[in-house]
DNA sequence: TATTGTTATACTCTATAACTATA
DNA sequence: TATAGTTATAGAGTATAACAATA
């Protein structure tokens, strides 16, 4: 077991620490503009992550809101309430149980959403324009089967 | 230009996609355990940073705290005045400079500083672990011309 | 009775302003 | 005068509790 043990752990304990050392110099690196724009904006990371929701699923119930991203119903209650006053989301009864909401993004919104779904992506992409050409090459060959991964590639952005 | 712009664009363009869908996979897969024992421990997010500085730096002013976390100075003298009733940090007067504070981390700062540090690097190990042998290779293959950047081979944790 | 959502209230964390001590 | 740090105060955002409407 050894032979065939070493190399494995090799491989991993490698990749661990290489990937949470990228992962690291992408996050300090690369979120200023995401949250200097969310400031420009007005929204509180919570309506931030309510509007990344209903931009992935149309529509939504506060509970449904409150349950994905892990927030009290009140504090959905408010976050939303802001998001519809800044015309980002439609709030309306539901007509099949009337004590719920149907959420759903305004054309606004989705705007909003996808510039910054967009300017989070920029920061990885300067990051990867900025490699050498080998880098680079390696970088994609190295994620390529990662990508085939339903959990992974689904999260793409798509283009 | 065409026939040799075409490709770099492409394995850039597919670079920055994938790795913005792995990043976004890892934050949203492994942050439970890291936030979970910031809460146990009952350290808000600007007390985890300030550990954080001091434990890479050994010693530090509330002022230098400040500057590097970009918080103002009143909200890090409060967030310091939680660690150092926790035990995790000394603060003293810098001799030099009676006017600051030479604030210094303790050992038991420096196991929990530690144990953060592990904590966010076990997520991103049980996911490397859960690869595929072919995965796992490639991707510590592509990692691995990366870490040659000091920007990035720097942040790497010891081992 | 249970569930969805809103409103009331208390708490935490933050920034700005005012202050103290030192340079 | 300027700078490091603390204290006072106000504002934003959260959770728990109490409530109204509907199931």
């Amino acid at each position: 077991m050894q032979a065939t043990d070493a190399p494995t752990h090799t491989s991993t304990e490698g990749a661990t620490l290489a990937l949470a050392a990228l992962v690291r110099h992408l996050m300090t690196g690369t979120g200023g503009g995401f949250f200097r724009e969310l400031e420009r904006l007005d929204l509180s990371l919570s309506q931030c992550k309510s509007l990344h929701l209903l931009g992935e699923r149309e529509v939504a119930s506060l509970k449904t809101i409150s349950d994905e991203i892990g927030l009290s119903l009140p504090a959905v209650s408010r976050a939303v309430e802001g998001l519809v006053q800044r015309g980002m989301v439609k709030r309306a009864e539901d007509p099949d149980d009337r004590r719920a909401k149907r959420v759903t993004i305004t054309a606004k919104g989705r705007r909003t959403f996808e510039g910054l779904l967009e300017l989070r992506v920029a920061g990885i992409r300067a990051f990867v324009e900025g490699l050498e050409e080998h880098e680079r090459e390696a970088l994609a060959d190295g994620l390529r089967p990662l990508m085939e991964r339903p959990e992974i590639g689904a999260l793409a952005p798509r283009r």
